[in-house]
DNA sequence: CCAAACAAACTTGTATACAGTATAAATTTT
DNA sequence: AAAATTTATACTGTATACAAGTTTGTTTGG
């Protein structure tokens, strides 16, 4: 257990937590030798976890100009969106097939942690737990593979939502999550797609893709 | 549109293609320096390549043991296929819905590209022909993000088929696309869907996960 | 003769050096 | 004084060098 080195992925999962917790702003750019001197390593490791990062789709690697945070496009927003939708259908079609009392309890539990965190902690925070309700989802499907997709898409959807997100907080996320339990439980399954798809239809509703886009990319902020 | 440059990408198609066309088998060591020296580069451009490739599933990465091809395990390669159910189902979903006779038009082609392919090409050939109609589907969506899945998961599947496919050839995968064809065009999404999840499971119940696996891996080979 | 310990060769992991390109600053020109 | 051109600086892209670890081969002791 060496908790001080400082290997890529220690420097990736920083970057991933400061672009999804809001403090590195859409269109930053993060310059190799500035990172590799505050993680007191070389630019050979930051090099590899940018790297990583722009798999993820988290930032942009531009030819000779470096990386940069990534500024998600409306288009690609929407398309993200589409999928999850997709993909939530299945995960709860799959969940209301054979549902067990344990699993059940699970999500009972992580819906508990949720209304905790909508009290206390900021915006930011919120959509992070928000977003675990439906990993939970996955991983009681025992899919390693669904799992990492559903990960991935999950940051991509942090940083789309701290880009587009209006105002007025998505509070009844997690009473819409309550109602998808009590479907689930009594295995209706129908019942269970049609409010996971309702429920990604309303987060997606209260983005605003027409205006104030929080960015530092010159070109899109002068769009 | 300088074609001889040898950077990152190139490398990464190159192995790529031998990984899924067979020959580089599973467990294969991919020795930096070997491949630094055919490619004519530095081991830099060789790490990132197989960085990326790992990040695709294509090689996995033993700490300070070096890159070895993937040998997918039964379960992953179980989990891969739930994943294509699940997408393959919403994907004919909502190309039922907004079906146009472009789109049907655009798919009839790509199955007149499979029958040619079915009688020239060899076996793996063959597969890449068939994951492509499904790839088809999912560009025809319009949805990039979906689109880009899809490539993955292909190749992934193009890794599990060589490794678990038994000899009987899947040919009327061909003819299995060409029913899905006439559904769409039908408008009837039911059907579509379940011819759908009938033929992922017709590719999937061709291979034979408790025997013969061919690959470089010692502990697999022996287990 | 076999097993364990040691030593040499090789491979990976990280840092550094250098070349090529883009950005910023300074100078010149209109 | 504004625009354009040149020069300088800073950054990225690739190669190389060195350190650390692993594998392989050899030797030594039982």
């Amino acid at each position: 257990m060496e908790s001080t080195v400082t290997n890529t992925n220690t420097i990736v999962e920083a970057l991933t937590k400061a672009i999804v917790e809001h403090r590195l702003h859409p269109g930053t750019k993060l310059a190799e030798q500035k990172l590799a001197d505050h993680f007191g390593v070389s630019r050979t490791l930051v090099r590899q976890a940018l790297f990583q990062l722009s798999q993820n789709r988290l930032i942009r690697l531009e030819p000779a100009r470096g990386a940069f945070v990534a500024a998600p496009s409306v288009a690609e927003a929407r398309q993200v969106f589409a999928v999850r939708r997709m993909l939530g259908a299945e995960i709860v079609r799959a969940l209301a097939r054979d549902i067990t009392p344990n699993k059940i309890k699970a999500l009972r539990e992580q819906a508990a942690i949720e209304k905790a965190a909508l009290k206390d902690k900021d915006l930011t925070n919120r959509t992070e737990v928000l977003g675990s309700f439906h990993l939970r989802m996955a991983e009681l499907l025992n899919n390693d593979v669904l799992a990492q997709m559903m990960v991935e898409l999950l940051s991509r959807c942090s940083l789309i939502t701290l880009m587009y997100q209006t105002d007025s907080p998505i509070d009844h996320a997690s009473y819409d999550h309550d109602e998808l339990i009590k479907a689930l439980a009594a295995k209706d399954e129908a019942l269970a797609v049609h409010l996971m798809d309702q429920h990604l239809h309303n987060i997606e509703s209260n983005l605003t893709f027409d205006r104030k886009i929080p960015t530092n990319d010159i070109a899109m902020a002068l769009a």
